[in-house]
DNA sequence: AACTCTGGCTGCTAGA
DNA sequence: TCTAGCAGCCAG
């Protein structure tokens, strides 16, 4: 304590300089760009020697003498315990620490040497943020949207022409600029681009919808091969889409708000309101026929912009995402905003006050996989009444809290009692049976120990951003409502809660510099038993636990009153005896009566639908939505007939007085959509499947079937490189849109959903997979008496072995003029199963 | 090139 | 008809 605070005058004496941005210069100083009070930006150079350390007591007095003398360095200083070393450039710094290139098993120069060294790999950047104290401003932000040459494809970006861009101001949302290529040459888009970085130039963050993969790239090419003379780094280039994506997965409700991330479908889904109607794939011919056509082209342009300050004026992701930022010193663009460098950031400012380095680490080193949380099989299925939920709150922070979960404070002390839990790479460690030391606390199952004093890095971090959170989440309840002071609160709860959450998974990542697998391993083994603990003395209370993921515990039979001693119990008396038995000396593990379902339908692990009787024990009113979790009503990657179906059922089940003496309808329900499915007239983006490719197209590796030819790729694969061939953009991330003509036989016939023709589809395939399938699933958990598999058959069998196909795919391809219709062909429907039906 | 983690469900292909 | 392995997406 007495040292925090002579610290916190140090750096009152020297106050902390503020940055919006900052860029390495590749040898020894920093630009750093701020704004000053007059809000204009301000650029200053900061020396900033690429650094490591060693620890003093590793370096011998020769050591020390080479070191002085080697030329690739510039000053040995010693900080407290450490050797700090500073270098003359990354690449010597580098070549130094690092594995050499080529040759395995190489030893770096320090490896020789037997020193180890310490954050060699730490960024220039981060290290100057870290050890200046330096904030993060709020930066000046605008969105911005190009127009480009549609006749060419994105893979020959670097020749296609910018016809126009509008840049708009993120506070204000106003237009700060828009341009309008003249002519078709090289020097009227330079000018072109010329006024576009004049408007940027008032600007820090630049913004885009997809701006990683388009936008961005597209304006670098393009200033580049027009000889505009530019510093890109000079701006933070921020994915608006990529943002909603991450934040929104957990906020959407159905499937449907999944299927596009393209800005049209997005602001449908969030603001009610679209694009302009112009087709942008013809911009070229809009461009190019010149008056109201390439007026139209341009007001399409500033509309985009405008939809992207609409979306954040709704969803404040990139406010929230700046408040972040705020708090663990990073910079506002898609390279600051990932949990990686939150966590680094902000453990490398608490690790600098003690004094505390971390291993050089320039590659990822082992990878070994943890055991993870316990999923309970779910021992009662169907419809279920009157559920109890019970959650821990913060079940992992609290846990390495209360543990003192954190790399440093893990000691070599193992006590075993469980071989069966032992991990396997420790097998080689003798089984120590003696007594738990008084000042260690010892994590269940595993017998790792941690100690209890003095409070680890880790620990203090989450209780830190907790305690945050606490406050401002007490100031938002004395606020109204609505009010920005309250939205303020909001956003910052959230943000903190955010960061609390992430600690875990960071420190568990092989990629992050406090990777400690035991941390990782010890706070979801921890989890996994207090849940268990918590189900036996549930059980003890004659309460049925059923159901349970990670934190929670699902629940039947006794009154609410019941539930609620329970929970208490647990809190009072279980938890505390249990973390004091096993050395604890601090108990943040809270257990809380969440919710009560009204009706549950329970499918499986992970795959539920229930309705509320309460939440936190306000009671649910008529309009309250049901929960969903896991089924294909909720995923992006299913049709959509598939989850209105799905949806409808659980809504009847959730709905109806008593669904169990409904059986009639429910088969109803499904002949009907059989019938809909197999007859009905249909639209293509009823059946149309949507996949994201999760990697680069080349690296999905065809494998070798026995008689050495390839075997098939995924349906979403084939088509890629369909779209691929004819110019698409399609790299990782894209998602593909396919119809299947044909699932007749092994490998399934798919389509571009852009090829699709009337008729095409195989209906067959589309009810029994990918439609009754998913409601089937549902129908078995309620009434699993009634033989539900009988209404999925529905293609006709095969009679012989088709012979030599006449191509049914061709022959289907065909349109058949009789458009969506599927009335009177019987004959086509046969036509599918073989041959000759 | 960049990457928070593990558990789990489902569909497809290939091979028995 | 079954299973292993790949792939994608979701729960927590």
């Amino acid at each position: 304590m007495r040292r925090r605070a002579t610290e916190v005058a140090a750096r009152r004496a020297a106050p902390s300089p503020l940055a919006v941005n900052a860029v390495w210069d590749g040898v020894g100083a920093l630009t750093v760009i701020s704004r000053g009070e007059d809000g204009w930006r301000q650029v200053r150079e900061v020396a900033a020697a690429p650094a490591c350390f060693l620890r003093l007591t590793d370096v011998d007095v020769d050591t020390r003498r080479m070191l002085t003398n080697s030329r690739a360095i510039v000053a040995l200083k010693i900080e407290g315990d450490w050797l700090r070393v500073e270098w003359r450039s990354r690449d010597e710094l580098k070549a130094a620490t690092s594995k050499p290139r080529w040759g395995k098993d190489g030893e770096s120069f320090f490896d020789q040497l037997k020193l180890a060294t310490y954050e060699a790999d730490v960024h220039p950047v981060r290290r100057w943020m870290v050890e200046s104290d330096a904030v993060v401003q709020r930066p000046r932000g605008c969105y911005l949207d190009l127009e480009t040459d549609s006749r060419v494809p994105f893979s020959k970006k670097e020749s296609a022409r910018i016809l126009c861009w509008s840049v708009r101001d993120a506070v204000t949302g106003k237009v700060a600029g828009t341009g309008v290529l003249d002519t078709d040459d090289d020097a009227s888009e330079k000018r072109l681009l010329q006024q576009l970085w004049q408007v940027l130039a008032r600007y820090d963050q630049v913004i885009a919808w997809n701006g990683s993969r388009f936008d961005f790239p597209m304006v670098r090419a393009r200033t580049r091969e027009m000889g505009v003379n530019v510093n890109f780094r000079h701006w933070l280039w921020l994915d608006h889409l990529e943002l909603f994506r991450k934040l929104n997965v957990s906020a959407s409700e159905s499937g449907d708000e999944k299927q596009s991330m393209a800005l049209e479908a997005v602001a449908q889904a969030v603001l009610g309101e679209g694009k302009d109607d112009f087709d942008s794939s013809r911009s070229w011919d809009a461009w190019f026929a010149g008056g109201e056509e390439r007026a139209r082209l341009v007001t399409y342009n500033a509309r985009d912009t405008e939809l992207m300050h609409l979306i954040e004026q709704v969803t404040g992701y990139i406010e929230l995402q700046f408040t972040i930022c705020e708090l663990c010193g990073t910079f506002p663009d898609d390279y600051g905003s990932h949990g990686t460098q939150f966590v680094e950031a902000f453990l490398m400012r608490l690790a600098r006050q003690r004094q505390m380095h971390f291993k050089t680490q320039w590659d990822i080193g082992e990878t070994n996989p943890f055991k993870g949380a316990f999923v309970m099989e779910p021992t009662r299925r169907g419809i279920l009444h009157g559920v109890h939920v019970a959650d821990f709150s913060g079940m992992y922070p609290s846990i390495i809290e209360s543990w003192n979960l954190s790399p440093e404070t893990l000691t070599d002390i193992f006590l075993q009692e469980n071989a069966a839990f032992r991990p396997s790479y420790l097998v080689h460690v003798p089984i120590k049976k003696r007594e738990r030391p008084a000042d260690l606390c010892e994590v269940p199952n595993y017998g790792y120990c941690f100690k209890t004093q003095p409070v680890g890095l880790l620990p203090e971090a989450v209780t830190h951003v907790g305690q945050l959170r606490k406050a401002w989440n007490e100031k938002k309840k004395q606020l109204a409502p609505g009010t920005p002071e309250w939205k303020e609160a909001d956003r910052r709860a959230t943000a903190y809660k955010i960061v609390r959450n992430i600690f875990y998974g960071v420190i568990s990542s092989p990629f992050s510099r406090f990777f400690k697998r035991e941390v990782g391993e010890s706070t979801a083994g921890t989890g996994s038993w207090l849940i268990q603990e918590t189900m036996k003395v549930a059980e003890s209370r004659s309460l049925l636990g059923f159901y349970g993921d990670t934190d929670s515990g699902f629940v039947l039979g006794g009154t609410d009153a019941e539930f609620q001693s329970f929970v208490d119990h647990c809190n009072r008396k279980l938890y505390p005896r249990l973390l004091a038995e096993h050395g604890c000396q601090r108990n943040e593990v809270k257990l809380a009566y969440e919710k009560k379902f009204k009706r549950l339908i329970m499918v499986g692990k992970k795959r539920y639908a229930a309705s509320y009787e309460h939440f936190a024990g306000t009671p649910a009113t008529a309009d309250s939505k049901p929960e969903i979790k896991g089924l294909e009503y909720k995923r992006g990657d299913t049709v959509r007939l598939a989850r209105a179906m799905q949806k409808q059922l659980i809504d009847r089940l959730l709905g109806a007085e008593d669904p169990e003496a409904m059986l009639h309808e429910f088969i109803e329900l499904v002949t009907t959509w059989k019938e809909r499915v197999l007859q009905g007239s249909l639209e293509l983006r009823d059946f149309t499947q949507a996949e994201k490719l999760g990697k680069e197209l080349r690296e999905y590796r065809t494998k070798k079937k026995k008689d050495g030819s390839d075997a098939a790729q995924p349906a979403h694969v084939q088509v890629a490189k369909i779209l691929k061939a004819r110019g698409s953009d399609v790299g990782e991330g894209a998602r593909i849109e396919f119809v299947v003509v044909d699932a007749s036989s092994s490998p399934m016939k798919v389509i571009p959903a852009c090829d699709y023709a009337s008729g095409v589809e195989d209906r067959f395939y589309l009810w029994e997979s990918l439609v009754y399938a998913p409601s089937q699933r549902v129908l078995e958990a309620c009434f699993p008496a009634h033989p539900w598999a009988s209404y999925a058959k529905c293609r006709p069998p095969k009679s012989r072995p088709a012979p030599k196909p006449r191509s049914t795919a061709k022959h289907r391809a065909a349109p058949t003029g009789q458009a969506s219709l599927f009335g009177n062909d019987g004959a086509k429907m046969s036509a599918k199963g073989s041959g000759d039906a």
